[in-house]
DNA sequence: TTGTATGCGTTATCAT
DNA sequence: ATGATAACGCATACAA
């Protein structure tokens, strides 16, 4: 591969005049710039941003960590993120944990061997934040933050958007609403259940532990947990899937059981299914501003590195219900 | 940032003490290895990937260059990469190129500025290639092949898969089959429909070219000309659409006219559709192996690097139908 | 406008 | 077993 050296040679320049039509070509001599610019072309030539990465100490990559790219929420939100990206000049390396601690650890550790500027992670394990923290690496938190962490993010307000789909569900008539969830781990799945109580509380409507399912946020054990839950005497009218995946399981679940939404059961999911724009009924849900939250990350991230304001920031962004026609009114 | 400088000195050793601790460990004398162990902790050191890139001249970093992540084939495939990559341990630099022939070029190049030890590519520009090619950068193509360009590859067998999904439909008693596809620029469009002519031929059916619809391979391109198909007096009694987007596009137009699958048109998908697990009736579909398809590209590249093989080698991997309820025997 | 010398953080080569 | 020195490819300060 051609370095700058080759090209300094070929050109019969020094180095320094290489370098410098790279970094100032203001200064530069148009003859020479013009024997250089042959130069670099004849030898493919392309800067080593490794070299420049050395000295600059600015490698102008971050490192993206998050579960899932398969998950269309996280892929989504990944091209929003690369968009903006570009805008600074920043090279994207991605990493997927799978939500598993050990593997996201490994990743934190290795972004910062790879001495990327910056990181965007959506976190799975509070250890991963706390090494961040303590290594000095710069970074955002997106998505799932943590409370007594002074650090900066972005994220949904799932507490509002938990709220809010329990309050049209029982605008509709619902008192037996059903809640695929997590396991209580992570924020958004915490904070949406908090809305949902908060909703059922308001309304004078006690809750029925026993329609509260822990799916692990997973399409399999989703559908296994909905066909016993609809198997049982006192069903639920409705159900509230705290992801686009459960939603899915759910989905298949019901259809198995011969049963049809919304007659025989109602669905409200967060975040939009996979095959939204074909599946029937449209199914209702939370939709979230995956965009933004891709902007605000990168320019968070952005203004972090260049230090520019120093003050933490910690950004909540509003959730949006979209009607389908999956909530029947009862 | 903790330099192995600043271990070193902390250590009370040189750095080629605390650098042989990290390449050569056993090396190193017991004692020296726990106070450096223990510097190491205490300044949350790890060794730069940048330096110690500059003088290994290996980065241990794979560029990935491809139309969309947020395509679930592509995200499948991209996953199973990052897998396969670990193994080799390399670290994955994803760029998405919405199949732009100036963006591509652009991130081929950024690469080779990053000194990526590699380039997994699916191309869309014959450029980008030939620039790789002439810069000697080390890559492998993934799916998208030029038979006239000697380099290494895995692919699908298109052909193979176009032709197999065609006599699928002509057995079922089809003759008017309707083909959505994309401009007939890159390969896998290209062989899909070489082996749909095939097959026809083979069984005598003319083709009408009324029935061969140009989408671009886009979704909403798909949706209007479906309608605009559909709507003719001659319809197609089956449609074979070329990937999953376009299905999903004629899926929602038949839909809206109030039409069936596969009552009123059968529909046979290169791809799985997005949403096909909770989609009814199930979408008979082409499925490319895509594990596969990850696992050889990451081989390859690694031998490559390695220099193990230098023989150029190009896989096609065979493609398989799984029958759904999409289409029906006339 | 151009060139010389130095350093970025690490590893390899040679010594000790 | 450990250390001194040079080199990787580039950018910057300083000099000319």
């Amino acid at each position: 591969m051609a370095t700058i050296n080759d090209v300094a040679k070929r050109a019969k320049v020094s180095v320094v005049t290489v370098s410098r039509l790279l970094n100032h070509p203001e200064v530069v001599n148009a003859k020479s710039a013009t024997k250089i610019h042959k130069a670099m072309e004849e030898l493919h030539f392309q800067p080593s941003q490794i070299a420049r990465s050395l000295v600059k100490r600015r490698t102008n990559t971050l490192g993206v960590i998050m579960p899932d790219v398969k998950n269309p929420f996280f892929n989504k939100w990944f091209r929003s993120l690369e968009e903006h990206a570009t805008v600074h000049k920043f090279s994207l390396l991605l990493c997927n944990t799978d939500d598993n601690a050990e593997e996201e650890m490994h990743y934190v550790k290795l972004m910062q061997a790879q001495r990327v500027d910056g990181v965007v992670i959506v976190p799975y394990s509070k250890k991963s934040v706390e090494y961040l923290i303590g290594s000095g690496q710069k970074f955002v938190l997106v998505d799932r933050i943590y409370r007594d962490l002074k650090v900066n993010f972005v994220t949904t307000d799932h507490f509002q958007g938990g709220y809010q789909a329990t309050q049209y569900l029982i605008k509709l008539g619902h008192t037996r609403i059903g809640i695929l969830r997590g396991a209580g781990y992570i924020f958004p799945d915490v904070e949406r259940y908090a809305g949902f109580e908060k909703a059922m509380k308001e309304n004078g409507i006690l809750i029925d532990q026993e329609l509260i399912i822990n799916c692990d946020l997973d399409e399999a054990k989703a559908y296994e947990r909905t066909k016993e839950v609809l198997s049982r005497r006192k069903k639920p009218t409705a159900v509230f899937s705290f992801n686009g995946l459960m939603s899915s399981g759910f989905i298949q679940a019901v259809q198995e059981m011969g049963l049809s939404i919304p007659q025989d059961v109602s669905l409200l999911s967060f975040d939009e299914i996979q095959g939204y724009g074909i599946f029937r009924p449209r199914v209702t849900h939370i939709n979230q501003p995956i965009r933004s939250l891709g902007e605000f990350a990168i320019d968070m991230i952005a203004n972090i590195i260049q230090n520019k304001n120093s003050t933490r920031q910690g950004i909540f962004l509003k959730p949006e219900l979209v009607l389908g026609d999956s909530c029947r009114r009862i």
